[in-house]
DNA sequence: CAAAATTTTCAATATAAACTGAAATTCAGA
DNA sequence: TCTGAATTTCAGTTTATATTGAAAATTTTG
């Protein structure tokens, strides 16, 4: 009984499935997943026939894995396509999703907060002032956020796990 | 000049924009916006009106930030009409939304993670090993992100913030 | 350089998700 | 229990996004 396929398929289908929630599509992650669970390096061919997707995306899909560095492209020797390895360490895939996520979602709330409060000092009345109190605390959080994300995507797995492990182990801090 | 309504329309338009990255509609992100920096308490009607949505949009995404537990609906002495309000220190709606996705993103790959492992008994051959090791890793990752995020859900601004800034100025640390 | 192989693009299509608005239901007061 | 106010539901519609597939562009080889 050859379950093994079944597993895999299962597998790259829950992972397809949770990619929305990681920033990327679908077809996104379902490819990562395969990738992830590829002994060799597969080419766009053979992802397309693995996934019952079209040229265009899988085409797409490849490049923006590329971009967020968690595949790489290679033409093995003696072959004309290329073919693409996926990074298969978790921890570094988690930094270079974190270092995606904080461009394109923590860097523009960033920029509107300090655009809000660079023009706070044309504001006056109550209205105002609570206004500008909620930003200042939505900055003090949000930049606290980029600093931790900027750490992440630029450290190793032992340093985050480490700290990880921190967190876990702490008691609950006085008010 | 008031430009002050200018501003909150663009912090709650920008808000909502993230929405989606966040786990939740824009609607829902724009509605919270909105609470947060609102001074009193709203009803239905008037974030129907200030936000230009249809009252079942509104009731939904309200219904739902009550359930993610960063909006508490009160029913004002001598009104008829409930009202909502927002919570408004970011810490504690981060601490929301850690919970919130823990349970709609972490626990649903932990299910299939440990569904896969416990029927890989019955698999053999290299291929299988693989596949077996690139599980473990992987779960050893997602169980470290779900004690995380556990404890995160759970925790005080303080625990939080001191456990941050741990990371951000700690060293690099050797493989 | 021409032909074949491969990659890239993009307009059209399909899919999924959110939103509307009106009807049904529930609720509170008389 | 009746009545008007408020809430909830949901079928239909809209909107946004992802995917297809074939044509165009590029690259490789003989």
């Amino acid at each position: 009984m050859e379950k093994l396929e079944f597993f895999k398929d299962e597998f790259i289908a829950e992972w397809g499935a949770l990619g929305p929630a990681w920033g990327m599509t679908r077809t996104v992650a379902r490819i990562h997943a395969l990738l992830m669970i590829s002994d060799k390096p597969l080419t766009t061919d053979e992802i397309m026939d693995s996934l019952s997707i079209s040229r265009g995306g899988a085409h797409g899909a490849l490049k923006e894995l590329v971009t967020m560095g968690i595949t790489k492209g290679t033409i093995p020797k003696g072959e004309r396509k290329e073919s693409y390895v996926g990074e298969k360490d978790p921890w570094k895939v988690f930094c270079s999703i974190m270092r995606e996520r904080k461009r394109r979602e923590v860097e523009p709330v960033l920029a509107i907060l300090n655009r809000c409060l660079a023009a706070s000092g044309e504001f006056h009345g109550d209205d105002a002032r609570s206004f500008i109190d909620q930003l200042v605390h939505l900055k003090e959080f949000v930049d606290a956020g980029d600093r931790v994300m900027e750490k992440i995507g630029t450290s190793e797995r032992g340093t985050i796990l480490k700290w990880m492990m921190a967190l876990v182990k702490s008691k609950r801090s006085p008010r």
